[in-house]
RNA sequence: GGCCCGGUGGUCAAGUGGUUAAGACACCGCCCUUUCACGGCGGUAACACGGGUUCGAGUCCCGUCCGGGUCACCA
């Protein structure tokens, strides 16, 4: 048995606070009942991943469903892996994807709230003094062994086939006299400061895992390192004090912590802390030769999230479709609230799935068309130009030359009970527009097979005959009616699928043939619409080009 | 390898001992239609395998197989 006060002075000679006084700084928050305190605690290490921005929506979502709190802390406690902007990385990230924290980091050197300081960086004094508690109680010590000898250790223990680690006999540091640890701290070795641990192999810990379910596991017995060679603390040992001094009631993480749980109940019992409940997430994961696997920062572009912002997605789609892997009754709920806010989903953790999803980037693509077309124009152009502005120059330049016009073309089938849905993200915009504008637009015609280019230009001949651009829609479609008896066509679709051999085609062919020589498009908005916006020189010119054309074909 | 977790159509998934095993995406048909769309209807397609328990198992138990995670002075 060595003195633990003993070894207390000779570990931590200037504390600045007494546990009393921490937990005084950090009193209890005072939240209306069942209000959930959450967080995301990203490390700096590169850009936000989009697993990084699913579980912080979680755990904002986890809050706000609750009126609690879901705050920003940064995990910078690895000064190697860390990068430049690391925290402008995640915290710009989230915020253009709507989740933003009321409380914790809010950009570089700047933060908010009472629980701070939010990088961990900042909170070594906080986690030597409960660090000191531990060795005034015996639960932790000191080790003074090297990474050679340490890897020398988990050699022997491969090859004797035991489990690998510092533990029982194999932990030498933990059975040092007070003398022999004075020696060393005179010699200067440097050391860490291990856990003592308590645990039993053989004894089970049972704990609760929101998501999860019922989890049962071997407790700890690794002496796991708590303060690194520099003082800073691990992750382990830096989770139980800020998330107890934080007040934070639920762990949202991904689930690869889970083995770690059995370490972590540990630590905020020797501590004396309240354990907080956990909700572990499973992965976003990829699919790869036929397997599942997480999606890897380093080999697939899709797993940052900027990867989506230069795509053109709009961020509520993003988030729309995020929240439909994790809550399987938000689509539903989708459906009868379509225009409420995605704040007011009752999110609930209970419902996550246990196992990975698959990314579907078809699927998102669907969730992104329903949002956009129940977009304003206005909405759509903004987005748009946002989005251009970026990652298409020239195209922001022609819509901001008239965006009065580009708004008109955007409002096309917009805005009614039955909106249009073929725009999945803003970069599509260009090409869904762009016969509005000559800058951008080479004509290249592909009639369909029924529609021979004779045919297709003696339409164009006839249409341009009648063409009055000042009809409106009803008599602009009247005129194509019209046109359709002598050119072999019937301008009644039931009447051609009754007898399909008496004519050449039905009204549907006729305005095709139109559509195609204004836009080279089978499908575009309404026809008419398109026509008016782009006015009757530019109607004419195109209507003579394309008869031209088809004319020389035959 | 030890310890955890998981396995329902191609994908996301409902499902809590009795269902014709929902729904969404994708795909394929059909219908509606004043073009293009939107929409509607329908179709293909699933409980990993083997043993139990039970009158009855996707659901409970055991085993097998497969997938994932984790075993750092990284988080």
């Amino acid at each position: 048995m060595i003195d633990n006060q003993r070894l207390s002075k000779l570990l931590f000679k200037e504390l600045k606070f007494t546990p009393q006084e921490i937990e005084d700084k950090y009193p209890q928050r005072s939240l209306k009942e069942g209000a959930r305190v959450t967080r995301f605690a990203p490390s700096p290490t590169g850009f936000l991943h989009i697993g990084g921005l699913f579980a912080a929506m979680i755990a904002k979502f986890t809050a706000d469903a609750t009126d609690g709190v879901f705050y920003l802390r940064i995990e910078d406690t690895d000064k190697k892996r860390e990068i430049d902007d690391g925290v402008s990385e995640i915290v710009d990230g989230l915020n253009s994807f709507g989740i933003t924290a009321s409380e914790g980091v809010l950009g570089f050197e700047r933060e908010k709230g009472d629980y701070g300081p939010y990088e961990q960086s900042k909170r070594c004094d906080l986690y030597h003094c409960f660090a000191n508690e531990l060795v005034k109680q015996g639960l932790a010590y000191p080790c003074f062994c090297t990474a050679d000898e340490l890897s020398k250790l988990r050699d022997e223990q491969e090859n004797q086939g035991v489990n690998k680690g510092y533990y029982g006999e194999f932990a030498k540091c933990a059975q040092l006299s007070i003398e022999q640890i004075e020696q060393n701290i005179n010699q200067g070795k440097p050391y860490v400061l291990r856990l003592r641990s308590q645990g039993q192999e053989d004894k089970k810990i049972v704990f609760d895992d929101i998501i999860k379910g019922k989890i049962e596991m071997p407790e700890n017995i690794q002496d796991i390192v708590l303060l690194k060679t520099n003082g800073v603390p691990t992750y382990h040992f830096a989770h139980a004090v800020d998330d107890h001094l934080m007040r934070t009631t639920h762990i949202v993480r991904g689930d690869e912590w889970i083995s770690s749980v059995p370490i972590h109940i540990q630590l905020f019992k020797y501590c004396g802390f309240k354990v907080p409940k956990y909700a572990h997430i499973a992965p976003i994961m990829k699919e790869e030769d036929g397997g599942k696997r997480k999606l890897s920062k380093r080999k697939d572009p899709e797993a940052a999230v900027s990867y989506y912002v230069q795509q053109g997605f709009p961020k509520q789609s993003v988030i729309e479709y995020l929240l439909t892997l994790a809550n399987s009754n938000f689509e539903e709920w989708r459906k009868a609230n379509p225009n409420a806010q995605q704040s007011s989903f009752p999110f609930n953790l209970k419902k996550m799935s246990v196992s990975g999803a698959l990314f579907d980037l078809a699927k998102l693509s669907d969730v992104s068309k329903n949002v956009i077309s129940l977009m304003s124009a206005d909405e759509v152009l903004n987005g748009t130009m946002q989005w251009a502005q970026k990652y298409d120059t020239d195209f922001y330049e022609l819509l901001n030359s008239d965006m009065e016009f580009a708004k008109n073309i955007l409002s096309i089938d917009r805005g009614t009970k039955k909106p249009r849905k073929d725009i999945a993200k803003y970069s599509e915009v260009k090409d869904y527009t762009r016969y509005f504008y000559d800058e951008i637009y080479t004509p290249s015609y592909t009639l369909p097979e029924n529609i021979s280019p004779k045919d297709a230009a003696l339409i164009l001949e006839k249409y341009m005959e009648v063409y009055d651009p000042s009809d409106d829609k009803n008599q602009w479609f009247a005129r194509l009616k019209d046109i359709c008896q002598p050119l072999g066509y019937t301008p009644n679709v039931k009447e051609y699928k009754k007898n399909p051999s008496d004519f050449k085609g039905h009204v549907g062919d006729v305005s095709t043939v139109i559509r195609i020589a204004i836009t080279s498009r089978v499908n575009t908005p309404d026809l008419h619409a398109i026509m008016s916006l782009l006015g009757k020189e530019k109607v004419m010119s195109r209507l003579k080009l394309a008869k031209d054309v088809f004319e020389e074909e035959f």
